[in-house]
DNA sequence: AAAGAAATTAAACAATCGTATAAATCTGCT
DNA sequence: AGCAGATTTATACGATTGTTTAATTTCTTT
């Protein structure tokens, strides 16, 4: 009646993943701990191990997974950009947002593996496999970074310019920025390539 | 003949100061111990709390002060986006990289208010006032968006289509995006304002 | 060379981390 | 009701965290 050998209750699971995902968001992998995680979820935390193992492998079952892009693929790619920036540009104060998640737990050794395959195949390659044009991969990757980026600066750092600026441009920049990058022989002929570094 | 009320040894302090640095930069904020820290720049644990008082304090110290945008504002804004591209697309293997430093400690809410007020005063702004025409704060903030997003996708996670592809192809298109945003006038009238969300 | 200040270290603090074990509670069946 | 198995909890382990105190070494100065 069990999906799992040793493991059980459906419901508990659930609200241990629940948990996790929105703990995981808002304070990034290394910076909540398991007590909390089953705190919220109203469980002892023995069951955290007995249910997934250890601490990555509840990460591995609660935020990857949730790494996909199909709602934004939904619809016609030259409303892309649009459709994209009012995702990004809401705030869902309490509860999972996968793109939050995704930046405050970028920067763990333990998630990134992880993450990179996760983004691989659940939003660059799906997203990539609707851009005409070339350099469809690079380019899908590319639009993953601005909006990963936005939330960082905006929501996760929190850059006035960003945050405090009128929603509508908000809007309007991002969604341009990004349809740039959509639409096929934007940049045909790009800018020079004069190798100039800064120092450390 | 020191800066310091009770602390002392510059020689000590800026060696504590560059391991902070590559630590934090390798591997974020609450991903390193002041010990690791300690280890690398060759002196006590002890010594960090004696000339910095805590390991924010170290950070605070270390990090911030080094967010600055001068190197890439020296030149003609017509070419800013080729010498933007050109930094992040360099290989710093060791040693201290700001922009990976600033992605890979943004999660920590101890880091992310001293990076705010370090990013609007030494990059967004000084960056802003060299841009012309209307939003030049939000366009700042989101060039910023861009290099840091990339910075992300392209090292910490390590996504294929950004860290295979072509040097050439990877220059070009991040060049480009960047000087999409530095140029006025280049998105006058953005998309519609449609509102599609999608779900958690 | 001796003395005193400056600089560094060794050691330990309480707290928290992820994890493991054994006891206790709950649930369903005869 | 009462047993058996499933499910949860209480507790503790060792390791590591940031931080502090006291002892020690190093250096300068008389």
């Amino acid at each position: 009646m069990d999906d799992q050998a040793t493991a059980v209750s459906v419901r508990t699971a659930d609200a241990i993943l629940q948990a996790a995902r929105t703990q995981f968001t808002h304070f990034g992998y290394d910076g909540i701990g398991l007590r909390a995680i089953a705190d919220l979820a109203g469980v002892n935390v023995a069951l955290i191990g007995r249910y997934f193992g250890s601490k990555e492998g509840l990460f591995l079952a609660a935020v990857p997974p949730r790494l996909d892009i199909r709602a934004l693929l939904a619809g016609p790619m030259s409303t892309f950009g649009t459709r994209a920036a009012a995702i990004m540009d809401m705030k869902s104060a309490r509860g999972f947002d996968p793109m939050m998640a995704l930046v405050r737990v970028a920067a763990s050794p333990d998630c990134a593996p992880a993450l990179r395959t996760a983004l691989d195949e659940q939003v660059i390659s799906p997203l990539a496999m609707r851009l005409d044009g070339d350099h469809t991969q690079l380019r899908a990757g590319m639009v993953m970074s601005v909006m990963a980026g936005y939330e960082m600066m905006a929501r996760t750092i929190g850059i006035d310019a960003l945050r405090d600026a009128a929603g509508e441009q908000r809007r309007l920049w991002l969604a341009a920025l990004i349809q740039q990058i959509v639409d096929e022989d934007t940049f045909d002929k790009g800018a020079g390539t004069e190798d100039i570094r800064g120092e450390n």
